[in-house]
DNA sequence: CTCAATTTGTTCGTATGTATG
DNA sequence: ACATACATACGAACAAATTGA
Protein backbone atom coordinates (compact mmCIF):
# COMPACT_ATOMS: atom_id res chain seq x y z
CA UNK A 1 0.00 0.00 0.00
CA UNK A 2 1.23 3.22 1.15
CA UNK A 3 1.86 5.14 -2.11
CA UNK A 4 -0.38 7.90 -3.46
CA UNK A 5 -2.83 6.39 -5.49
CA UNK A 6 -6.35 7.99 -6.62
CA UNK A 7 -8.31 7.98 -3.54
CA UNK A 8 -12.22 9.30 -3.85
CA UNK A 9 -12.14 9.86 0.02
CA UNK A 10 -11.21 13.05 -0.28
CA UNK A 11 -9.87 13.33 3.34
CA UNK A 12 -7.17 11.40 2.16
CA UNK A 13 -3.33 12.76 1.14
CA UNK A 14 -3.05 15.29 -1.67
CA UNK A 15 -2.23 13.71 -4.47
CA UNK A 16 -0.43 14.29 -7.71
CA UNK A 17 -0.43 17.75 -9.14
CA UNK A 18 0.01 19.34 -5.78
CA UNK A 19 -3.69 20.80 -6.86
CA UNK A 20 -7.29 19.99 -5.80
CA UNK A 21 -8.40 17.09 -6.93
CA UNK A 22 -10.98 16.93 -9.69
CA UNK A 23 -11.07 13.62 -10.09
CA UNK A 24 -11.20 13.98 -13.79
CA UNK A 25 -8.66 11.17 -15.33
CA UNK A 26 -5.24 11.73 -14.86
CA UNK A 27 -3.95 10.96 -18.44
CA UNK A 28 -6.20 13.33 -19.40
CA UNK A 29 -5.25 16.06 -17.57
CA UNK A 30 -2.34 15.42 -18.54
CA UNK A 31 -3.31 14.73 -22.18
CA UNK A 32 -4.94 18.24 -22.48
CA UNK A 33 -2.36 20.21 -21.25
CA UNK A 34 0.00 18.71 -23.40
CA UNK A 35 -2.50 19.44 -26.55
CA UNK A 36 -2.34 22.50 -25.32
CA UNK A 37 1.38 23.19 -25.13
CA UNK A 38 1.22 22.38 -28.90
CA UNK A 39 -1.87 24.68 -29.59
CA UNK A 40 0.61 27.46 -28.26
CA UNK A 41 3.82 26.53 -29.89
CA UNK A 42 5.17 25.74 -27.36
CA UNK A 43 6.23 22.49 -28.67
CA UNK A 44 6.14 23.35 -32.90
CA UNK A 45 5.60 20.93 -35.43
CA UNK A 46 8.91 18.84 -35.83
CA UNK A 47 9.84 19.34 -32.35
CA UNK A 48 10.30 16.96 -29.73
CA UNK A 49 8.28 16.69 -26.83
CA UNK A 50 9.41 16.29 -23.08
CA UNK A 51 10.53 12.84 -22.32
CA UNK A 52 8.24 10.21 -20.66
CA UNK A 53 10.68 10.60 -17.96
CA UNK A 54 10.31 14.03 -17.12
CA UNK A 55 6.70 14.02 -17.57
CA UNK A 56 6.73 11.68 -15.30
CA UNK A 57 8.36 13.91 -12.88
CA UNK A 58 6.34 16.94 -14.09
CA UNK A 59 3.31 15.74 -13.65
CA UNK A 60 3.83 13.34 -10.66
CA UNK A 61 2.23 10.05 -12.10
CA UNK A 62 3.23 6.94 -13.20
CA UNK A 63 4.83 5.79 -16.94
CA UNK A 64 2.12 3.97 -17.89
CA UNK A 65 -0.41 7.53 -17.41
CA UNK A 66 1.78 9.41 -19.47
CA UNK A 67 2.07 6.88 -22.13
CA UNK A 68 -1.61 6.69 -22.00
CA UNK A 69 -2.19 10.39 -22.42
CA UNK A 70 0.34 10.63 -25.60
CA UNK A 71 -1.53 7.65 -26.60
CA UNK A 72 -4.60 9.63 -27.14
CA UNK A 73 -2.45 12.59 -28.52
CA UNK A 74 -1.49 10.07 -30.99
CA UNK A 75 -4.65 8.62 -31.86
CA UNK A 76 -5.26 12.37 -32.76
CA UNK A 77 -2.71 12.58 -34.97
CA UNK A 78 -0.74 15.57 -33.22
CA UNK A 79 2.23 13.44 -32.67
CA UNK A 80 4.41 10.20 -33.23
CA UNK A 81 6.21 8.63 -30.76
CA UNK A 82 9.76 6.49 -32.50
CA UNK A 83 11.01 3.94 -29.87
CA UNK A 84 14.47 5.02 -28.76
CA UNK A 85 13.82 8.53 -29.68
CA UNK A 86 11.17 10.41 -28.56
CA UNK A 87 8.28 11.78 -29.41
CA UNK A 88 7.78 14.45 -32.19
CA UNK A 89 4.90 16.98 -32.97
CA UNK A 90 3.24 15.93 -36.10
CA UNK A 91 0.50 18.64 -36.43
CA UNK A 92 -0.86 22.17 -34.86
CA UNK A 93 -4.56 22.47 -33.67
CA UNK A 94 -6.51 24.97 -35.59
CA UNK A 95 -5.79 28.10 -34.43
CA UNK A 96 -8.48 30.67 -35.11
CA UNK A 97 -10.93 29.79 -33.17
CA UNK A 98 -12.17 32.94 -32.01
CA UNK A 99 -15.73 34.36 -31.85
CA UNK A 100 -15.12 37.73 -30.90
CA UNK A 101 -17.69 38.88 -28.61
CA UNK A 102 -19.01 42.19 -28.69
CA UNK A 103 -18.08 45.06 -26.41
CA UNK A 104 -20.80 48.38 -27.76
CA UNK A 105 -24.16 47.89 -29.58
CA UNK A 106 -22.99 48.35 -33.42
CA UNK A 107 -20.43 45.34 -33.07
CA UNK A 108 -22.90 43.25 -31.77
CA UNK A 109 -25.19 43.67 -34.15
CA UNK A 110 -22.95 44.44 -37.20
CA UNK A 111 -22.20 40.79 -37.91
CA UNK A 112 -24.91 38.85 -36.94
CA UNK A 113 -27.20 41.28 -39.16
CA UNK A 114 -27.45 38.91 -41.47
CA UNK A 115 -27.13 35.30 -40.09
CA UNK A 116 -30.07 32.51 -40.02
CA UNK A 117 -30.57 30.90 -36.83
CA UNK A 118 -31.88 27.63 -36.41
CA UNK A 119 -34.98 28.16 -34.28
CA UNK A 120 -36.03 25.75 -31.96
CA UNK A 121 -39.18 24.47 -30.72
CA UNK A 122 -40.17 26.79 -28.77
CA UNK A 123 -40.66 24.83 -24.86
CA UNK A 124 -42.83 27.20 -22.78
CA UNK A 125 -41.09 28.94 -19.97
CA UNK A 126 -42.72 30.48 -17.27
CA UNK A 127 -40.97 33.89 -16.78
CA UNK A 128 -37.47 35.75 -17.68
CA UNK A 129 -35.21 36.06 -14.87
CA UNK A 130 -34.73 39.49 -14.19
CA UNK A 131 -32.28 41.02 -12.04
CA UNK A 132 -32.37 43.72 -9.87
CA UNK A 133 -30.52 46.20 -12.71
CA UNK A 134 -32.02 45.42 -15.05
CA UNK A 135 -35.50 47.43 -15.38
CA UNK A 136 -39.14 46.56 -15.11
CA UNK A 137 -40.57 43.65 -16.84
CA UNK A 138 -43.11 43.97 -19.83
CA UNK A 139 -46.03 42.86 -19.80
CA UNK A 140 -45.87 39.84 -21.19
CA UNK A 141 -42.88 38.31 -23.13
CA UNK A 142 -42.37 35.38 -26.14
CA UNK A 143 -39.50 32.76 -25.78
CA UNK A 144 -37.82 31.89 -28.70
CA UNK A 145 -34.59 29.61 -28.74
CA UNK A 146 -32.06 29.14 -31.60
CA UNK A 147 -28.91 27.41 -32.72
CA UNK A 148 -26.43 29.86 -34.48
CA UNK A 149 -24.18 27.63 -36.43
CA UNK A 150 -20.91 28.61 -38.64
CA UNK A 151 -19.41 26.04 -41.03
CA UNK A 152 -22.04 23.81 -39.93
CA UNK A 153 -20.62 23.64 -36.55
CA UNK A 154 -22.60 25.32 -33.51
CA UNK A 155 -21.15 28.16 -31.73
CA UNK A 156 -23.94 29.43 -29.81
CA UNK A 157 -27.34 28.57 -27.74
CA UNK A 158 -29.77 31.03 -27.45
CA UNK A 159 -32.63 31.52 -25.18
CA UNK A 160 -34.31 34.80 -25.94
CA UNK A 161 -37.55 36.77 -24.08
CA UNK A 162 -38.91 39.30 -26.69
CA UNK A 163 -41.85 42.00 -25.28
CA UNK A 164 -44.66 40.35 -26.86
CA UNK A 165 -46.22 43.35 -28.49
CA UNK A 166 -42.69 44.09 -30.02
CA UNK A 167 -43.01 40.51 -31.36
CA UNK A 168 -46.47 41.46 -32.68
CA UNK A 169 -44.75 43.83 -34.85
CA UNK A 170 -42.60 41.32 -36.88
CA UNK A 171 -43.41 37.83 -36.11
CA UNK A 172 -42.53 36.47 -38.74
CA UNK A 173 -38.81 38.30 -38.72
CA UNK A 174 -38.34 37.14 -35.71
CA UNK A 175 -38.05 33.02 -36.24
CA UNK A 176 -35.95 33.57 -39.54
CA UNK A 177 -33.04 36.50 -38.18
CA UNK A 178 -31.26 36.57 -34.90
CA UNK A 179 -33.76 38.40 -32.58
CA UNK A 180 -31.32 41.13 -31.81
CA UNK A 181 -31.03 42.17 -35.47
CA UNK A 182 -34.64 42.67 -35.81
CA UNK A 183 -35.51 44.10 -32.82
CA UNK A 184 -32.61 46.97 -33.70
CA UNK A 185 -34.70 47.90 -36.99
CA UNK A 186 -38.36 47.80 -35.37
CA UNK A 187 -39.51 51.20 -34.98
CA UNK A 188 -41.36 51.52 -32.56
CA UNK A 189 -38.85 50.04 -30.02
CA UNK A 190 -36.84 52.85 -28.69
CA UNK A 191 -33.72 51.16 -27.19
CA UNK A 192 -32.48 53.05 -24.27
CA UNK A 193 -30.02 51.27 -22.96
CA UNK A 194 -28.25 48.04 -23.63
CA UNK A 195 -26.10 46.36 -21.33
CA UNK A 196 -24.16 42.74 -21.68
CA UNK A 197 -22.45 40.98 -18.50
CA UNK A 198 -20.52 37.71 -19.40
CA UNK A 199 -19.21 34.81 -17.12
CA UNK A 200 -17.51 31.56 -16.97
CA UNK A 201 -19.84 28.60 -17.03
CA UNK A 202 -20.26 24.86 -17.27
CA UNK A 203 -22.46 23.18 -20.06
CA UNK A 204 -25.95 22.24 -18.84
CA UNK A 205 -27.05 19.39 -20.40
CA UNK A 206 -29.58 21.33 -22.63
CA UNK A 207 -25.90 23.35 -23.88
CA UNK A 208 -24.25 20.24 -24.08
CA UNK A 209 -26.77 19.01 -26.57
CA UNK A 210 -27.22 21.85 -28.79
CA UNK A 211 -23.63 22.72 -29.13
CA UNK A 212 -22.19 19.18 -29.27
CA UNK A 213 -19.93 19.51 -26.41
CA UNK A 214 -19.86 17.54 -23.05
CA UNK A 215 -21.27 18.34 -19.96
CA UNK A 216 -19.84 20.45 -17.72
CA UNK A 217 -17.26 21.90 -20.06
CA UNK A 218 -16.47 25.41 -19.76
CA UNK A 219 -18.56 27.75 -21.78
CA UNK A 220 -19.00 31.35 -21.89
CA UNK A 221 -22.52 32.56 -20.86
CA UNK A 222 -23.69 36.25 -22.15
CA UNK A 223 -26.54 37.73 -20.88
CA UNK A 224 -27.74 40.25 -23.08
CA UNK A 225 -30.20 42.82 -21.79
CA UNK A 226 -32.25 45.51 -23.61
CA UNK A 227 -34.75 48.61 -22.42
CA UNK A 228 -36.52 51.08 -23.24
CA UNK A 229 -36.33 55.02 -21.99
CA UNK A 230 -38.67 54.10 -19.45
CA UNK A 231 -36.50 51.25 -17.94
CA UNK A 232 -38.67 48.68 -19.77
CA UNK A 233 -37.24 45.43 -20.64
CA UNK A 234 -37.39 44.88 -24.32
CA UNK A 235 -35.34 41.92 -24.59
CA UNK A 236 -33.53 39.32 -22.61
CA UNK A 237 -30.94 37.40 -24.49
CA UNK A 238 -29.13 34.46 -22.64
CA UNK A 239 -26.48 32.75 -24.86
CA UNK A 240 -24.42 30.18 -24.05
CA UNK A 241 -20.70 29.35 -26.04
CA UNK A 242 -18.55 27.18 -25.92
CA UNK A 243 -15.60 27.87 -23.95
CA UNK A 244 -12.73 27.76 -26.39
CA UNK A 245 -14.52 30.16 -28.66
CA UNK A 246 -14.97 32.99 -27.12
CA UNK A 247 -12.43 36.33 -27.01
CA UNK A 248 -12.77 39.50 -25.62
CA UNK A 249 -11.26 42.27 -26.45
CA UNK A 250 -11.68 45.73 -24.62
CA UNK A 251 -10.55 48.97 -25.23
CA UNK A 252 -9.28 50.76 -21.45
CA UNK A 253 -7.86 53.62 -22.93
CA UNK A 254 -8.80 54.27 -26.66
CA UNK A 255 -6.15 54.97 -28.98
CA UNK A 256 -6.62 58.96 -30.35
CA UNK B 1 -0.33 -1.45 -31.17
CA UNK B 2 -2.21 -2.64 -28.33
CA UNK B 3 -5.71 -2.84 -28.41
CA UNK B 4 -7.56 0.53 -27.95
CA UNK B 5 -9.37 -0.02 -24.73
CA UNK B 6 -10.68 2.89 -24.38
CA UNK B 7 -13.07 1.94 -27.07
CA UNK B 8 -14.74 -0.13 -24.66
CA UNK B 9 -16.30 2.66 -22.99
CA UNK B 10 -18.49 3.91 -25.93
CA UNK B 11 -19.22 0.12 -26.76
CA UNK B 12 -21.04 0.22 -23.36
CA UNK B 13 -24.41 0.74 -23.69
CA UNK B 14 -26.47 4.05 -23.90
CA UNK B 15 -24.28 6.75 -24.28
CA UNK B 16 -25.38 9.14 -21.95
CA UNK B 17 -26.61 12.38 -22.07
CA UNK B 18 -26.31 11.65 -25.83
CA UNK B 19 -23.40 13.97 -25.79
CA UNK B 20 -19.77 13.86 -26.35
CA UNK B 21 -18.76 11.38 -23.79
CA UNK B 22 -16.50 13.62 -21.61
CA UNK B 23 -15.32 10.28 -19.56
CA UNK B 24 -15.35 12.65 -16.26
CA UNK B 25 -17.01 9.89 -14.16
CA UNK B 26 -20.56 10.13 -14.79
CA UNK B 27 -21.90 11.16 -11.12
CA UNK B 28 -19.51 13.48 -10.76
CA UNK B 29 -21.40 14.99 -13.85
CA UNK B 30 -24.48 15.04 -12.40
CA UNK B 31 -23.26 16.56 -9.11
CA UNK B 32 -22.12 19.09 -10.96
CA UNK B 33 -25.39 19.95 -12.47
CA UNK B 34 -27.33 19.25 -9.81
CA UNK B 35 -24.85 21.67 -7.58
CA UNK B 36 -25.28 24.44 -10.02
CA UNK B 37 -29.01 23.93 -10.27
CA UNK B 38 -28.70 24.90 -6.14
CA UNK B 39 -26.48 27.50 -6.70
CA UNK B 40 -28.91 29.12 -9.51
CA UNK B 41 -31.04 28.74 -6.62
CA UNK B 42 -33.79 26.92 -9.28
CA UNK B 43 -33.83 24.98 -6.11
CA UNK B 44 -33.62 26.67 -3.00
CA UNK B 45 -33.16 26.06 0.04
CA UNK B 46 -35.98 24.04 1.77
CA UNK B 47 -37.11 22.71 -2.07
CA UNK B 48 -37.92 19.54 -2.54
CA UNK B 49 -35.61 18.46 -5.79
CA UNK B 50 -36.59 16.25 -8.13
CA UNK B 51 -37.22 12.67 -7.77
CA UNK B 52 -34.33 9.72 -8.47
CA UNK B 53 -36.72 8.57 -10.85
CA UNK B 54 -36.51 12.24 -13.12
CA UNK B 55 -33.46 12.73 -12.48
CA UNK B 56 -32.72 9.05 -13.93
CA UNK B 57 -34.58 9.75 -16.62
CA UNK B 58 -32.91 13.21 -17.19
CA UNK B 59 -29.48 12.19 -17.28
CA UNK B 60 -30.07 8.10 -18.66
CA UNK B 61 -28.20 7.05 -16.05
CA UNK B 62 -29.01 4.08 -13.34
CA UNK B 63 -30.77 5.00 -10.27
CA UNK B 64 -27.29 3.81 -8.25
CA UNK B 65 -25.52 6.48 -10.24
CA UNK B 66 -27.88 9.23 -9.46
CA UNK B 67 -27.82 8.15 -5.94
CA UNK B 68 -23.82 8.18 -5.91
CA UNK B 69 -23.88 12.04 -6.91
CA UNK B 70 -26.62 12.85 -4.49
CA UNK B 71 -24.56 11.19 -1.47
CA UNK B 72 -21.86 13.25 -2.93
CA UNK B 73 -24.02 16.36 -2.58
CA UNK B 74 -24.90 15.00 0.85
CA UNK B 75 -21.74 14.99 2.06
CA UNK B 76 -20.91 18.44 1.20
CA UNK B 77 -23.90 19.36 3.29
CA UNK B 78 -26.28 20.53 0.28
CA UNK B 79 -28.90 18.37 0.56
CA UNK B 80 -30.53 15.83 3.01
CA UNK B 81 -32.45 13.01 1.98
CA UNK B 82 -35.44 11.21 3.54
CA UNK B 83 -37.15 8.10 2.65
CA UNK B 84 -40.39 7.84 1.66
CA UNK B 85 -40.19 11.97 1.61
CA UNK B 86 -37.98 13.04 -0.61
CA UNK B 87 -34.47 14.87 -1.28
CA UNK B 88 -34.19 18.52 0.14
CA UNK B 89 -32.04 21.19 -0.10
CA UNK B 90 -30.86 22.52 3.05
CA UNK B 91 -27.66 24.72 1.97
CA UNK B 92 -26.77 27.14 -0.92
CA UNK B 93 -23.50 28.08 -1.89
CA UNK B 94 -21.52 30.64 -1.61
CA UNK B 95 -23.00 33.48 -4.44
CA UNK B 96 -20.90 36.55 -3.44
CA UNK B 97 -18.32 34.68 -5.68
CA UNK B 98 -17.70 37.14 -8.51
CA UNK B 99 -14.75 39.42 -9.19
CA UNK B 100 -15.98 41.87 -11.44
CA UNK B 101 -13.42 42.10 -14.31
CA UNK B 102 -13.17 45.65 -15.73
CA UNK B 103 -14.36 47.31 -18.50
CA UNK B 104 -12.57 51.03 -18.80
CA UNK B 105 -9.20 52.00 -17.11
CA UNK B 106 -10.72 54.02 -14.08
CA UNK B 107 -12.31 50.93 -12.86
CA UNK B 108 -9.75 48.72 -13.72
CA UNK B 109 -7.08 50.65 -11.33
CA UNK B 110 -9.73 52.00 -8.26
CA UNK B 111 -10.11 48.53 -6.59
CA UNK B 112 -6.38 47.18 -6.87
CA UNK B 113 -4.93 50.77 -5.71
CA UNK B 114 -4.31 49.30 -2.52
CA UNK B 115 -4.19 45.54 -3.01
CA UNK B 116 -0.83 44.25 -1.19
CA UNK B 117 0.31 41.18 -3.63
CA UNK B 118 1.75 38.43 -3.02
CA UNK B 119 5.29 38.23 -5.16
CA UNK B 120 6.86 34.95 -6.34
CA UNK B 121 10.31 34.30 -6.76
CA UNK B 122 10.49 35.85 -10.52
CA UNK B 123 11.73 32.94 -12.66
CA UNK B 124 13.41 34.48 -15.95
CA UNK B 125 11.42 34.46 -18.82
CA UNK B 126 12.68 35.30 -22.22
CA UNK B 127 10.61 37.43 -24.36
CA UNK B 128 7.11 38.93 -23.58
CA UNK B 129 4.88 37.65 -26.12
CA UNK B 130 3.53 40.64 -28.24
CA UNK B 131 0.85 40.29 -31.06
CA UNK B 132 0.67 42.01 -34.26
CA UNK B 133 -1.50 44.55 -32.89
CA UNK B 134 -0.06 45.07 -29.42
CA UNK B 135 2.76 47.53 -30.73
CA UNK B 136 6.74 47.66 -30.43
CA UNK B 137 9.06 46.11 -27.55
CA UNK B 138 10.75 48.44 -25.27
CA UNK B 139 14.41 47.42 -24.90
CA UNK B 140 14.24 45.89 -22.09
CA UNK B 141 11.60 43.88 -20.16
CA UNK B 142 11.22 43.43 -16.07
CA UNK B 143 9.16 40.31 -15.52
CA UNK B 144 7.24 39.78 -11.80
CA UNK B 145 4.94 37.47 -10.76
CA UNK B 146 2.52 37.75 -8.01
CA UNK B 147 -0.79 36.22 -6.57
CA UNK B 148 -3.82 37.90 -5.61
CA UNK B 149 -5.42 36.95 -2.73
CA UNK B 150 -8.94 38.05 -0.82
CA UNK B 151 -9.78 36.92 2.07
CA UNK B 152 -6.78 34.77 2.51
CA UNK B 153 -8.16 33.10 -0.95
CA UNK B 154 -6.11 33.21 -4.17
CA UNK B 155 -8.13 34.31 -6.89
CA UNK B 156 -5.59 36.12 -9.67
CA UNK B 157 -2.08 34.52 -10.92
CA UNK B 158 -0.33 37.60 -12.35
CA UNK B 159 2.91 37.57 -15.01
CA UNK B 160 3.96 40.98 -15.82
CA UNK B 161 6.37 42.20 -17.93
CA UNK B 162 7.54 45.96 -17.02
CA UNK B 163 9.94 47.92 -19.81
CA UNK B 164 12.84 48.51 -17.65
CA UNK B 165 13.17 51.87 -17.38
CA UNK B 166 9.48 52.97 -15.98
CA UNK B 167 10.63 49.73 -13.52
CA UNK B 168 14.03 51.46 -12.40
CA UNK B 169 11.71 54.66 -11.31
CA UNK B 170 10.26 52.81 -8.62
CA UNK B 171 11.34 49.62 -8.47
CA UNK B 172 10.80 48.85 -4.32
CA UNK B 173 7.09 50.22 -5.39
CA UNK B 174 6.63 47.19 -7.59
CA UNK B 175 7.64 44.64 -5.20
CA UNK B 176 4.67 45.46 -2.72
CA UNK B 177 2.47 46.88 -4.92
CA UNK B 178 0.38 45.89 -7.89
CA UNK B 179 2.19 46.75 -11.17
CA UNK B 180 -0.92 48.75 -12.77
CA UNK B 181 -1.20 50.45 -9.83
CA UNK B 182 2.07 51.97 -9.84
CA UNK B 183 2.34 52.38 -13.01
CA UNK B 184 -0.52 54.70 -13.66
CA UNK B 185 1.29 56.70 -11.06
CA UNK B 186 4.40 57.37 -12.34
CA UNK B 187 4.84 60.46 -14.33
CA UNK B 188 7.46 59.36 -16.55
CA UNK B 189 5.15 56.80 -18.39
CA UNK B 190 2.35 58.47 -20.87
CA UNK B 191 -0.22 56.06 -20.85
CA UNK B 192 -1.83 56.15 -24.37
CA UNK B 193 -3.38 53.22 -24.60
CA UNK B 194 -4.63 50.43 -22.77
CA UNK B 195 -6.48 47.22 -24.33
CA UNK B 196 -7.28 43.76 -22.73
CA UNK B 197 -8.12 40.47 -24.27
CA UNK B 198 -10.37 38.02 -22.57
CA UNK B 199 -10.46 34.53 -23.52
CA UNK B 200 -11.92 31.53 -21.36
CA UNK B 201 -9.18 28.63 -20.59
CA UNK B 202 -8.46 25.73 -18.91
CA UNK B 203 -5.66 25.97 -16.06
CA UNK B 204 -2.17 24.58 -16.58
CA UNK B 205 0.06 23.36 -14.30
CA UNK B 206 1.18 26.60 -12.90
CA UNK B 207 -2.30 28.61 -12.49
CA UNK B 208 -3.91 25.06 -11.11
CA UNK B 209 -0.84 24.90 -8.22
CA UNK B 210 -0.97 28.82 -7.51
CA UNK B 211 -4.40 29.18 -7.38
CA UNK B 212 -5.51 25.80 -5.41
CA UNK B 213 -7.93 24.79 -8.07
CA UNK B 214 -7.37 21.43 -10.36
CA UNK B 215 -5.67 21.27 -13.57
CA UNK B 216 -7.74 22.07 -16.51
CA UNK B 217 -10.72 23.55 -14.47
CA UNK B 218 -11.79 26.65 -16.67
CA UNK B 219 -10.36 29.61 -15.90
CA UNK B 220 -10.31 33.22 -17.52
CA UNK B 221 -7.62 34.49 -19.10
CA UNK B 222 -6.97 38.49 -19.37
CA UNK B 223 -3.91 39.83 -21.34
CA UNK B 224 -4.01 43.59 -20.76
CA UNK B 225 -1.16 45.43 -22.90
CA UNK B 226 -0.68 48.94 -21.92
CA UNK B 227 1.56 51.34 -24.67
CA UNK B 228 2.64 54.93 -24.50
CA UNK B 229 2.02 57.50 -27.37
CA UNK B 230 4.35 56.13 -30.05
CA UNK B 231 3.05 52.79 -29.65
CA UNK B 232 6.14 51.47 -27.19
CA UNK B 233 4.36 48.64 -25.07
CA UNK B 234 5.02 49.44 -21.24
CA UNK B 235 3.21 46.99 -19.78
CA UNK B 236 2.43 43.06 -20.68
CA UNK B 237 -0.14 41.63 -17.90
CA UNK B 238 -1.21 37.80 -18.20
CA UNK B 239 -3.61 36.76 -15.15
CA UNK B 240 -5.14 34.01 -14.44
CA UNK B 241 -8.70 33.89 -12.84
CA UNK B 242 -10.36 30.84 -11.61
CA UNK B 243 -13.68 30.81 -13.93
CA UNK B 244 -16.10 30.78 -11.40
CA UNK B 245 -14.82 33.88 -10.15
CA UNK B 246 -15.75 36.41 -12.98
CA UNK B 247 -17.94 38.26 -14.27
CA UNK B 248 -17.71 41.39 -16.87
CA UNK B 249 -20.46 43.90 -17.42
CA UNK B 250 -19.99 45.89 -20.36
CA UNK B 251 -22.47 48.68 -21.50
CA UNK B 252 -23.49 48.37 -25.01
CA UNK B 253 -25.63 51.54 -25.06
CA UNK B 254 -25.28 53.43 -21.97
CA UNK B 255 -28.14 55.23 -19.72
CA UNK B 256 -28.56 58.18 -20.38
C1' DC C 1 32.29 -1.87 -34.02
C1' DT C 2 31.12 -2.04 -29.47
C1' DC C 3 29.30 -0.05 -25.43
C1' DA C 4 26.60 2.76 -22.69
C1' DA C 5 23.12 6.02 -22.25
C1' DT C 6 18.74 7.40 -23.63
C1' DT C 7 14.15 6.74 -24.82
C1' DT C 8 10.02 4.43 -26.08
C1' DG C 9 7.39 -0.13 -25.86
C1' DT C 10 5.45 -4.00 -23.16
C1' DT C 11 3.98 -6.77 -19.43
C1' DC C 12 2.82 -8.24 -14.67
C1' DG C 13 0.68 -7.71 -10.33
C1' DT C 14 -2.14 -5.12 -7.42
C1' DA C 15 -5.55 -1.86 -5.81
C1' DT C 16 -9.30 1.02 -6.30
C1' DG C 17 -13.07 3.50 -8.77
C1' DT C 18 -17.17 3.50 -11.75
C1' DA C 19 -21.48 1.70 -13.62
C1' DT C 20 -24.82 -1.68 -14.66
C1' DG C 21 -28.44 -4.85 -13.62
C1' DA D 1 -26.61 -5.54 -1.09
C1' DC D 2 -24.33 -8.22 -4.45
C1' DA D 3 -22.04 -9.88 -8.54
C1' DT D 4 -19.93 -8.55 -12.70
C1' DA D 5 -17.34 -5.98 -15.94
C1' DC D 6 -14.45 -2.63 -17.11
C1' DA D 7 -11.53 1.73 -16.36
C1' DT D 8 -7.97 4.05 -13.96
C1' DA D 9 -3.57 4.20 -11.68
C1' DC D 10 0.67 2.80 -9.61
C1' DG D 11 5.36 0.69 -9.52
C1' DA D 12 8.57 -2.19 -11.26
C1' DA D 13 11.00 -4.86 -14.37
C1' DC D 14 12.45 -5.82 -18.82
C1' DA D 15 12.69 -5.44 -24.09
C1' DA D 16 13.87 -2.99 -28.27
C1' DA D 17 15.43 0.87 -31.04
C1' DT D 18 18.44 4.85 -31.54
C1' DT D 19 22.26 7.77 -30.74
C1' DG D 20 26.76 9.23 -29.87
C1' DA D 21 31.17 8.42 -27.63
Amino acid sequence: MGKDRRMASSARKATAFQTADSRVPRYLQVASVLRRRIRDAQWAVGDRIATLEELEKEFNVARVTVRQAIELLQSEGLVKSYQGRGTFVTKTVESDRWMQLATDWESLIAPIRDHVPQVLPSEPRPVPRLEEDDGTPAPAYVFLRSIQKRAGKPYAYARVHIAKHLYAKASKQFSSRVALAVLSEIKGAAIARAHQTVVVGAADIEAARHLGISLNSPTAEARCVVSDKDGMVLYIGEITYPGDYVRLNIELIAQD
